[in-house]
DNA sequence: TAGGCCATCTGGTCCT
DNA sequence: AGGACCAGATGGCCTA
């Protein structure tokens, strides 16, 4: 599906219910409570159908072979002199193998262990131990000990295997709730983590910018309601690694956000390294609506720190994102001009609605815009600028250039904190 | 076929 | 002591 269909198809006046059905099934996601490999529960879920591992499907079926009184052995039993008793390889478990208990053709002394409840001994002097009880019993202590050592790791397999699907379950619930575009392929875990760092920051400078808005729109308008905002935000989100700068680009849209029972589309283009360029929608959940009590568009995000570079480069980088924006996977219920280009708004700037919201919904432009906005002031760091109405035509500045973003992150999740 | 991603097993370590 | 957590190893699946 190329992003011409999923546009069209996002378009559809039945997305949402769609989106939310998608997200009730994702919910279905692994919580069989087994090792979430079922044909079934992967057909239900997002997860790729994968087939277990033999090493899987062996000890899903209990298979596992408690005779064995060496669990060294049954990890690791390619020592059998290739002519190991499970036939090679690796041997742990040997669904066909219950019945070598009593001929297992190993030489090793484990086989021989099973067959009597004896370990057999690996020195000679032991191998006629039967006739000492003390030996017996000391061999099968071994062997219960043996036994029980297979059984702890069995159990502690187990429990790994929980553990990993509720570390899965975990990420699955995470990327429901992270806008990203919607692809064939379900995001990885490593992007997965960006993208939902990435998101918390973009969360973080709209509410934070938002703050800043309604401050001064306060200011400006004397609390006078139905005057016309228009902000520019250019963010340095200089919070990866190795000092790499988030390069995002994100436009969320929480238009009907409350108006849809919750659900609002977005989307995010953001990744630290710039790998990922993804838009996609997401169901709201009551915390996140919560923080944007106000419908919201945010038509773009540019996270590089943009403010600072010559003219002449951020057009560049303005036609570069366009270029992304045209191929962007962005979900149709966007908004009439969000997944416009800037030349595309310019074309039909009395069609469209005003992208500048009056009081009631505030736009929020993050990044030099495209088509509306134009991050003022020098520094690096958020600069709740003056704007440039380019699509309504009508721009009020709100100046507030905060000046450099460490103050963001010193203060980082200051805008979250009342919901903690 | 190489590389990425993943599930699982495993042994060591830490914590309660 | 037992469970949780972690990281290494291994092998399967998928894609370019």
């Amino acid at each position: 599906m190329d992003a011409t269909q999923l546009t069209e198809l996002m378009s559809s006046h039945d997305f949402m219910q769609l989106q939310q059905q998608l997200h009730h099934n994702n919910n279905n996601y692994n919580t069989d409570g087994h090792n979430g490999l079922s044909p079934e529960s992967a057909e239900r879920s997002s997860r790729p159908v994968r087939r277990a591992t033999r090493r899987t499907s062996q000890l899903s079926n209990n298979t596992y072979d408690l005779e064995m009184t060496d669990s060294s052995s049954q990890s690791d039993d390619t020592s059998g002199g290739g002519g190991s008793s499970n036939g090679g390889g690796s041997s742990t478990n040997n669904p066909q193998g219950h019945s070598q208990g009593n001929q297992r053709p190993s030489s090793r002394g484990r086989g021989q262990q099973s067959n009597g409840g004896c370990p057999s001994s690996l020195t000679p002097n032991s191998a006629n131990s039967s006739s000492s009880n003390s030996n017996a019993n000391r061999r099968r202590k071994g062997a219960l000990n043996a036994k029980e050592r297979n059984l702890r790791r069995l159990e502690s397999n187990e429990r790994e295997r929980m553990r990993m699907h509720s570390l899965n379950d975990a990420f699955q619930s995470l990327r429901e709730v992270i806008p990203h575009v919607e692809m064939e392929r379900r995001l990885s875990k490593i992007e997965t983590l960006t993208l939902a760092k990435n998101y918390i920051i973009n969360l973080t400078h709209i509410i934070l910018s938002k703050r800043n808005e309604e401050a001064a729109a306060m200011e400006l308008n004397g609390g006078a309601v139905g005057g016309v905002l228009l902000s520019s935000l250019t963010a340095d989100t200089s919070v990866g690694t190795n000092g790499a700068s988030a390069n995002a680009t994100a436009a969320l849209c929480f238009e009907d956000a409350l108006a849809n029972g919750g659900a609002y589309d977005c989307a995010l283009l953001a990744a630290a390294d710039g790998t990922l360029l993804n838009a996609a929608a997401v169901s709201a959940n009551p915390a996140m609506q919560s923080l944007q009590p106000q419908a919201m568009h945010m038509q773009q995000t540019q996270l590089e720190p943009t403010s600072h570079l010559p003219q002449q480069q951020q057009q560049q980088q303005q036609q570069h994102h366009h270029q992304q924006q045209q191929t962007m996977h962005g979900h149709g219920h966007m908004g009439a001009t969000m997944m416009l280009t800037q030349q595309q708004q310019q074309q039909q700037p009395q069609q469209q609605q005003p992208t500048l919201i009056l009081n009631g919904s505030t736009t929020v432009n993050v990044g030099v815009g495209v088509g509306v906005g134009v991050g003022v002031g020098g520094g690096v760091g958020i600069n709740v600028g003056v704007g440039v109405g380019v699509v309504s035509g009508v721009g009020v500045g709100v100046g507030n250039n905060s000046g450099n973003f460490t103050d963001v992150n010193d203060n980082f999740d200051e805008p979250f904190r009342e919901f903690l």
